[in-house]
DNA sequence: TATAGCTTTGCAACCGGTTGCAAAAAGTTA
DNA sequence: TAACTTTTTGCAACCGGTTGCAAAGCTATA
């Protein structure tokens, strides 16, 4: 059905391997012979067939893009740029969600077999292993928004996380807040652990008290809103709170307007991201924006490098 | 340096078919046959290369996503549905951005040279003719979010937007609003048009009087607070609001807060889509669901069929 | 044990392209 | 115009698989 090289071939009277060649820049082709071949191929409506170049030239232009964060509004924000940038280079995502039914094992035979050119890994909760487990495999990879690691097996692109922590502790103290607590995203989350230790460490070297500990189910409305109900029931809240990110945030502050307290009055809010959303006029929450841009740009030109 | 099958075949003493057959499901090959290759195949760490097979079985199990849906985050849920349904059937989601940059008729080409076995394009706005493009080029593709139409050129899935339109009106007018409105999408958006017949229809049915008119820029926080900003401060409000969707809906709401009145005590509204945010306790939007998971999973079922 | 019938196997051609190599064509120079 | 370069072209092999066909191997039956 579909138009192949040796349709043209045959129509335009000349050997496939000159039509293969009008259509590989860099190949040598006369004019004469150029214009025969692509009048052939606009009466014929050809368009070669890029998995079949890829046997041969070993290299398909897909990129694995990797997740389980679906349930974050930030990754749509993620999503677009990074499906944008590929597309700027002449990349094609193949997307993967990563969830308990598809487990990354899988994704990396399933890419293996797709022969993609390289992969990216965008999660701040997938363990290290995951990107690893592609770089062992022979395929390049880049982590996205993952954790800082002084002797990393893989690229990693992502904020100073500890820095982070570091940052709102600052930020709350500056504002006068006393006692400052954490909530943490989901405890196994790469970026909390880091988050959690700048923050301490911050903590300590200003003389504060040390501060609650909790953590979140996950990086979500939900979880923010049922942990930040539990502390204003269950125990005497702190002045103001350190959120994994804004959306945990803005799941705590519901909760705490839903109990009659005000922000920043009452209790003090800091989040993490700078997502559009936080910026919403009845949300306008106070946060550490995470240079999207840079990171997702940034991971595109690592993986490109890569590809030789 | 990649195991192909010829190393398999060396490896285990048997002949270049034999190997491939005990990777095709439904081939004959006796129980020692299969056994000699894996074991080969296992010691190798050979892996089948399915875009080589795709060339003789004319099936790539790649299906484009294509979307220009990248800001509404209701998207981040039908991506997430999508990717999950397609992985679940063996399908793997190529994800095309379509935006000023990238147009719609370069991904066709682009898809058509990947040789894709089907196509998604799932927006609400994206006009018909898109998807009607895949289909003449001879892919198989269904419309998620489309435009109801009695002769549709493609099959599409979604709601019935005129209904849509009259429930709307039911529920405000049931609520006890008299002077209704209609703030709608961007007005050449493929719902909008639809839901706003749908709308005056009932209105009209009901006796009510003539609704004001007026259409957001796009489906977007920014554009609905916009426009409800402009409405609040040009024109005597309407008593209450059908808004082109949820995110639109929450952009109008903070304006009217903004504005010292109260929802629903002095003015009305009604959005699209149910998405998870609509819910959260500080929003808490009256809101028309959309059946999401069943048009998604309506969506591949028949994208599945199509793949005869 | 010979024969028929079914299953398993390998050969070779093919899927739609690319590419090294040598022959042919075109262009330079004397 | 002859001799020498350089460019253009086609041939044939290859990329990593699949598959129709016929030969080989087995099993069952008489």
């Amino acid at each position: 059905m579909a138009i192949t090289l040796n349709d043209v071939a045959q129509r335009a009277g000349v050997s496939r391997s000159a039509v293969s060649r009008t259509f590989t820049d860099g190949a040598s082709v006369s004019k004469v012979m150029r214009q025969k071949v692509e009048d052939a191929a606009i009466e014929l409506g050809y368009t070669p067939n890029f998995l079949a170049r890829s046997l041969t030239t070993r290299s398909t232009k897909l990129i694995g893009l990797v997740s389980d964060n679906f349930h974050n509004p930030i990754f749509l924000e993620v999503f677009d740029q990074f499906t944008r940038g590929l597309q700027d280079r002449g990349l094609r995502p193949l997307l993967v969600n990563l969830s308990e039914t598809y487990q990354a094992s899988s994704s990396l035979r399933m890419l293996q077999q797709y022969s993609v050119d390289g992969v990216i890994v965008a999660s701040s909760t997938l363990p290290p292993e995951v990107s690893e487990a592609f770089r062992s495999a022979g395929i390049p990879v880049v982590n996205s928004f993952g954790r800082f690691s002084l002797a990393p097996k893989v690229d990693v692109v992502g904020i100073d996380d500890e820095a982070c922590g570091q940052i709102a502790a600052e930020t709350l103290q500056a504002r006068g807040y006393k006692r400052l607590a954490f909530l943490g995203g989901p405890q196994a989350a790469t970026s909390t652990q880091s988050r959690l230790r700048g923050f301490l460490s911050e903590l300590q070297r200003a003389g504060g008290p040390t501060p609650d500990i909790t953590f979140a189910e996950a990086y979500s409305f939900e979880a923010g809103r049922a942990e930040m109900q539990r502390l204003l029931r269950e125990t005497t809240p702190a002045e103001a709170y350190f959120c994994g990110d804004d959306v945990l945030s803005i799941g705590a502050l519901s909760a705490i307007r839903d109990h009659g307290l005000r922000v920043p009055e009452d209790i003090g809010l800091i989040g993490v991201n700078d997502m559009q959303m936080s910026g919403w006029q009845n949300i306008n929450l106070t946060t550490i924006a995470q240079p999207f841009a840079e990171i997702i740009q940034t991971s595109i030109d690592v993986i490109v490098d890569m590809l030789h």
